[in-house]
DNA sequence: TTGACAAAAATCGTATACGATATTATCATT
DNA sequence: AATGATAATATCGTATACGATTTTTGTCAA
């Protein structure tokens, strides 16, 4: 019989860790961590005995990799671990600049106070954080954290998907630079207009920020390309 | 053996019609036509049995459209065409906004006479359009036609995206009303704009034509809501 | 009659198996 | 020796089959 009905409407969409899940969330961290480079081939063969799987889920999980970006498709001949030009990274830091101000500034007149001893209880971890992936996983909660009173879920999400397209070269040149202490100064300064209130100065700071990071990663590509 | 090169790098993207993107693409059609209405249930054996094949190109043409979200999957429970509250449409024409300004704004000063004239004969094809269907779909060729020459192909599939999620609300109220009419008048000016290359202007006059938009459907929707 | 519990049916999620396509290796021919 | 055709191998894409979870139906007691 066809109900016309969802199957009850929604209260329990949670429920067993689907495998499928399980593999795109350990190919997505290796991939932002760099340990399977840009076009590695990635074999469902392989990948699938690595899991002690079948195919199924591993096909499912690159293809909602493919649907993030981080991997490519060739017809019949396999995936791979996608790889971005500076000209797609460029492409990506337009929609976050585009994105992320939209976000900030639906979010600022609904930031709470515990918003703010949040973020800025994030930048004390940051200036701390040892490692660089986690210095990576910080840098997006504290922006995350930002955006989230707008209560747009599927603009985070989006922001989400370009954020770790690019956090992978990011890490790259964080790692015996100073990019950290200016980044730090200027998530500082976007916080203390938040704070205050002031839209237009945050917005602008962070799209400064996010600017900024574009071009020099866009410089470190073509510089590599060459 | 472990190649580390990607399988002879890309010039072959193209090959057999893919099973799943048949699938995906007759489901995604009707869905847009309305024949698939929100919160149906989509059973994979069904899908199966009427498409001819196996549950599997099912699933994965069910999680592609999920990726564009059209339908929604309930963990063990099935997936359903998805429904749309009136904050969602709100949010999808914010983001819509956000990144449409920034295509247009960058493909203005790379608009040829060739393009000028193709928005023309499209925005003629408009007016003479009979059925609704065809009415969106030249809609949104016309959009699509001038953010072109920005050259943002991952910007490009996501406003495409967006604009599938709410072009199947947006027929129901095209009907018998002289939205069409205010919807070509703010067209031409938009074309015009970018004619004499005053990107502010456009942009501008884009904005207000996707708000106006907006404002219609939610209102729309919070009255049927009730 | 109503509610709760249990059995049955339906649907999903995944493993196994097989055919299709692409890539690599072999060999004949110029 | 180089090149083109052909066979062997590898990998992908899909069908079939089965176990797991969920929903529905049926039964019984209050």
């Amino acid at each position: 019989m066809l109900t016309a009905m969802p199957p009850s409407l929604a209260p329990i969409p949670k429920a067993a860790p689907q495998i499928t899940e399980v593999i795109a969330d350990t190919l997505r961290a290796e991939i932002l961590q760099g340990r399977l480079k840009s076009n590695l081939p990635l074999r469902q063969d392989e990948l699938a005995e690595r899991f002690g799987v079948s195919k199924i889920p591993v096909r499912e999980a690159l293809y909602q990799l493919k649907a993030e970006g981080l991997v490519t498709f060739f017809p019949n001949r396999g995936a791979v671990v996608a790889a971005l030009s500076s000209a797609e990274v460029d492409e990506i830091y337009a929609m976050r600049i585009a994105l992320e101000t939209l976000a900030l500034r639906r979010a600022i007149p609904h930031l709470t106070i515990a918003n703010l001893a949040q973020a800025e209880a994030l930048l004390a971890a940051i200036d701390q954080a040892q490692a660089i992936a986690q210095w990576g996983e910080l840098n997006w909660e504290f922006h995350a954290l930002l955006y989230q009173p707008a209560n747009l879920p599927r603009l985070m999400e989006w922001v989400r998907i370009l954020h770790i397209n690019v956090a992978r070269y990011l890490v790259i040149f964080l790692v015996g630079l100073e990019y950290q202490a200016t980044s730090q100064r200027e998530h500082r300064a976007m916080l203390e207009a938040c704070r205050q209130g002031q839209i237009e100065i945050a917005v602008t700071l962070l799209e400064a920020h996010l600017q900024a990071a574009a071009n020099k990663l866009v410089a470190f590509l073509e510089q590599r390309a060459a």
